[in-house]
DNA sequence: GTCCTCTCGTTCAACGTTGAACGACACACG
DNA sequence: CGTGTGTCGTTCAACGTTGAACGAGAGGAC
């Protein structure tokens, strides 16, 4: 059988389907007599309004978009939960994509999602600069996840990667560490996040007097556990000797300790180790990861706020950020 | 400027709105010619679908949902990953829920996605069970994810969790293991997951003719690091001395690990371990993680298949699974 | 010349919902 | 007794799209 819609319910009630579009809204004027035998025939029938009828007429389709590079890694997937989870208690579901960081998916996203419409879209880009998205077309709205040089267009939302990454370097510096290794520098392509997170680093070592060993910044090529074991394999290989390792995210650092601990080099006490994104894997990784923990649960409320805020508010929105100590950072005191 | 519609198209070149939709749907009859002329404009403005005008006239949304208990759980975020994926791929839109494993949401979530009409949903259960979906109204095709006894009036995709913890229990066995011990039992609620692992853990005991002990059977309240750890902990102070654990999923078999390291218990030489889902963490872990590794793109592309297979093809569909082989489980001889 | 077929394009209505405009009726006010 | 003012409900049209039905013209067969 057919879906029951309001007429059907208007019909049984005996009233125009609009006084039980009222009802279901709770709109206009109905008695309370009638809006109780309106609500009885509701259930009686099973109805339940046609999002796609109801979008035509409004715009509204009460969904929005987010997309990420991928949904595999813990700290997309723990943001995207966060995120489901927020818009659950505002009644708006959402809809995830993958961009796997491909700037034409990206570009392909920001400018509508596919053949669906959507009454905004979250956007978390890797490949895609601030200049990429000048031209775009559509008008729905769009909010950034991290941070963007110069883009005052669209809001983004973000921690201040710089700071964040200069409180990390600094609390190595604290526990005594000199030789601190980074690894996440990215040579190519506009990975802005590398640059803010480098450019901390620097800045926290030049505040303590201490010069930067360029050698000691290893570049990868993406963000996961591979690329950060990777570096470390080169560390090991090239007798670079680090007291610590500022790793730009939690797979890199928590792909470096795998390969430290297989060439039985300790953590902490031959090399200190933090992270970036405190990631759930970080509190049971061995030993215990250090991290920078952002604010995701405001991040992602700060999002949704700023998709639907009237009037816009662009530029750049920041979350705060703590640093979690763990024991991959316990100095020799411990 | 409001988005341009077929009719915006259609009064540039001078012809029908419904010739237009043919042109974009390549349905009707259209010399190349105006084919030509209709596709310069529609570039020209920009002309993108109405969705929901398409939904409502054809029925289609060309969504489908995904509900899991938490998309921050890896196992369920790569499987959300690799559904997104498989998706995008067949042009199809994916939508995620989280139930958190409470029946109420997951029930509503089977009656249809809250006001959003979807071709059709993908369920993983926790909390319900077969009968509670006997009653359900709604039409929209429903897979789902994960065993479920005794329920035939859906389609389910599934490894066969039973023989795939026996295989998990006989490499164990196969290695010269004897107190094996078992994390994950549940002895509330109706996690059927829990329930066909445990059968073939002890299928393989009794098959290889040990007695089955019922202190090494230790109950979770989740499958999460915590609940791993709490068990792990357990073993350690009632000084159950296992020579290897069987954990019914990766997750808790990474926090028992840590907790055996921090208690300076090694891994595999004094306990082998063995988990289940082969998450991309335990490729990472120290050691890394031997665990069952279902087939996620297989199982996936078939939930996809059977959602819009025609006819319908309730029942238990399996696909197949191999023991990932890692340190965790490096037998004596290694 | 009539009928048929085929090609190409049109008009029409409908999908289910809701804003806008419009009664109708009751009551109060001057 | 007319003129508001407020309450309750209706009708109407439209959101953008597409299936169904309907021409109109060209060409071929009888």
């Amino acid at each position: 059988m057919a879906r029951p819609t309001l007429k059907d319910v208007a019909d049984r009630v005996g009233v125009s389907a609009k006084t039980v579009s009222n009802v279901v809204n709770g709109t206009g004027w109905v008695t309370a007599e009638l809006r109780e035998r309106v609500q009885v025939a509701l259930v009686e029938v099973g109805y339940r309004p046609n999002a796609a009828a109801r979008q035509l007429r409004s715009g509204r389709s009460g969904m929005i978009a987010l997309a990420v590079p991928e949904l595999s890694q813990p700290y997309f997937a723990e943001l995207a939960a966060s995120l489901v989870r927020e818009a659950q208690g505002r009644l708006i579901t959402v809809l995830v994509n993958q961009t796997d960081g491909l700037a034409e998916v990206e570009r392909k996203i920001s400018e509508g999602i596919g053949a669906t419409a959507v009454d905004g879209i979250i956007l978390s880009p890797l490949a895609l600069g601030a200049s990429d998205l000048e031209g775009r077309r559509d008008s729905t709205p769009l909010v950034l996840l991290g941070e963007h040089i110069g883009t005052s267009t669209f809001p983004h939302v973000t921690v201040d990667n710089t700071a964040a990454a200069k409180a990390a370097t600094q609390h190595l510096l604290s526990i005594g560490c000199r030789r601190i290794a980074a690894i996440g520098a990215q040579d190519e392509g506009p990975n802005e996040t590398a640059l803010l997170r480098l450019a901390g680093y620097r800045a926290a070592l030049e505040e303590a007097g201490i010069p930067v060993d360029e050698s000691l910044i290893l570049p990868v090529d993406a963000f996961h556990r591979e690329d950060g074991a990777r570096a470390a394999r080169r560390i090991l290989s090239e007798g670079l000797q680090p007291d610590a390792i500022f790793a730009f995210n939690d797979l890199l650092a928590l792909g470096a300790m795998h390969v430290l601990a297989t060439a039985n080099v300790r953590v902490p006490d031959d090399v200190a180790v933090i992270g970036f994104d405190d990631i759930e894997e970080g509190r049971y990784s061995t030993p215990t990861l250090s991290s920078v923990s952002p604010n995701t649960g405001e991040l992602v409320a700060r999002a949704i706020d700023l998709l639907f805020a009237q009037p816009p508010e662009p530029g750049m929105h920041t979350v705060g950020f703590t640093i979690a100590h763990r024991a991959s950072t316990k100095g020799p005191a411990q």
